[in-house]
DNA sequence: TGCCACATCTCCAACGTTGTACTGTGACTC
DNA sequence: GAGTCACAGTACAACGTTGGAGATGTGGCA
């Protein structure tokens, strides 16, 4: 059987609570006695029993980690960098993957692991401005990530997303390119990942006085490979003419770059092409991918410390609005080259 | 605040322990009253606490998954397959990161999340047989996976490594090709995926009375694919001459599949290669990367039942040994062309 | 009719921890 | 020397749930 307090207590020659002080780091305790108390845990082995502190206290020390697919680079890139910033604030993660459909992340969202976690960082794709109730009248401290809601019920992490998709758009035109393609559009959407980025497309078209040709931007439904390379075949077949691809995340960039690639164009002498989220992989395709660095680890750390708060201070502040910044990467995929 | 089952009992009319067995699907109860009590959960919106729950009855329908890094994509991979078997069996996993460090691999399994629990999914890379005494005194139920216990205290699901290397460089051989590099070696390993694989080669030529050349055994120490790329860059720095590679995972595959491109040497023409993991992005890369799957998804669902088996039955049968069956896949890194 | 078996439900205690309230002991103040 | 105060530690109850034993009612059978 497992240790309890109650054993150390009887070896430390103290009451339960007072090993609970120690532990707990409430002040007045005479040195001796600590230190009695802290060998007594030592030889024994003791590890306290988290359900207990858990039932009693309220706090498990576990926040969940609420995102679309641990397949997807994206969020595991992001996992990690959660995990890591949480792993210092001495917090688990329980990790729930959605699917991204909208239905299934309410569902985790209301379901009974909510109520064994102090706190839920939430990413989702399938809820949206429209499901706000739906989100607020969760008592779990919440953070919210990606770009779905904004000034909703609770703190929000997200990036620039507008600004960012403006300077990827602005870095392929100062190359000279004129066509370029929206590559990973979704239809009917404002907000989002997809209308933000497409936003910042048209800024920065409209900042040169180009105007926008709503044929070069190309509809990708998922945001995986398989779809952005399907997405490429169909653009080449429509014989649609373009220089340069402004691709909505990296992933769909590679798939597009390996389509291109097939079909004989060269990158970046034929099409420039630049992508997004900054993926450990764009540093090793061929051409290495341009992106933009969205600040995956400030964005996980601001999170974090926002959820602890909110966690620690229940009747905190309203809820902020935190956007990280985000940096331009260029490779070869962009390189200058004779058009 | 939230609802408990006294509150449940009250609307329903019946005790606390009613609404208890009607939860935990207790047979000696009246359809009338299941009813009555279902409802009102329904009703006033019931969840069960789960710590208060893991603290009377021991179980926290929690597992905890141990791995070195999800920004590795075959754990993140691994990771999903576990995460999608897990919630067959209505648990929820906790994610813990170890950098295929040896003392942090201990010190999360003696840490005391260990506590909070039901079992834990072992996949290790520093820990080795050497350590068996110090995993064989974890009280938690425990599944190994991986390569770098064999026979050791506890459940272990792994893949034939040794077999399917076999055949990947069988593979490579039928094709026509001579020289082979076994990229990915690990020096003085005999155990693990390095060690086993190199076997594998080793027992391939043999078949075809090839003699073993040490110098064809790369050495790449972490399989990440900035390493592959590393690695072969060095190789053909070397002048050493070679038209195959059985990479040792897909990674390193990726990234030596890039030097040898920006070599000005084709693949498979030049040199035809092999990977091993059957990760997503083989299907994506140019060329596609022919691979090994070492059959993931059973290998999840096993690790999974086998754990919960033991988490039911704490007095199971003595430790059991599975393997997975793996298949190669060919694609167009491995094509019949003229040599 | 009396007794037993069974189905159905309830009562009590306990899981290991922490919050609240309290006791005891000196030291210091006036 | 009485009152006050800070410190060090303790006792008790409670968090929400479930295991086990017990209570109650119902029907069957001798």
């Amino acid at each position: 059987m497992a240790v309890t307090m109650r054993e150390v207590a009887a070896a430390a020659g103290v009451s339960i609570k007072t090993v609970s002080n120690v532990i707990n780091d409430y002040p007045a305790i005479r040195p001796a006695t600590r230190e009695r108390v802290l060998a007594a845990i030592r030889e024994l082995g003791y590890q306290p029993n988290l359900s207990a502190r858990g039932l009693r206290s309220g706090r498990t020390g576990v926040i969940s980690l609420i995102i679309p697919d641990l397949k997807n680079a994206y969020f595991a890139e992001l996992a990690d960098a959660v995990m890591r910033a949480a792993a210092k604030e001495r917090l688990a993660v329980i990790i729930e993957q959605s699917g991204g459909d909208r239905d299934v992340e309410l569902e985790i969202l209301h379901g009974p692991r909510m109520r064994m976690v102090d706190g839920v960082l939430y990413s989702v794709l399938g809820v949206g401005q429209e499901d706000t109730a739906l989100i607020a009248d969760v008592p779990t401290p919440m953070v919210l990530l990606g770009e779905r809601i904004f000034n909703g019920p609770a703190d929000h992490v997200t990036m620039r997303n507008v600004e960012a998709a403006q300077a990827a758009t602005e870095h392929l035109l100062s190359l000279g390119r004129r066509r370029l393609l929206a590559f990973g559009r979704h239809p009917h959407e404002k907000v989002g990942s997809a209308g933000l980025r497409l936003k910042g497309y048209q800024r920065a078209l409209e900042a040169r006085g180009i105007p926008y040709d709503e044929s070069l931007a190309i509809e990708v439904r998922r945001w995986h490979r398989s779809d952005g390379a399907e997405a490429m075949r169909k653009v080449l077949t429509s014989g649609l003419e373009f220089d340069g691809v402004m691709a909505f995340n990296d992933s769909i960039a590679l798939g597009a770059m390996r389509v291109l690639q097939e079909a004989g164009l060269r990158i970046p002498g034929d099409v420039a092409i630049i992508g997004f989220d900054d993926i450990d992989e764009t540093r090793y395709s061929l051409p290495t991918l341009s992106t933009i660095d969205p600040g995956r680890e400030e964005i996980a750390e601001t999170a974090v410390r926002m959820l602890q708060e909110r966690i620690k201070a229940d009747d905190g502040p309203p809820p902020r609005e935190f956007e990280a910044v985000f940096r331009l990467v260029a490779r070869e995929s962009t390189d200058t080259v004779p058009h």
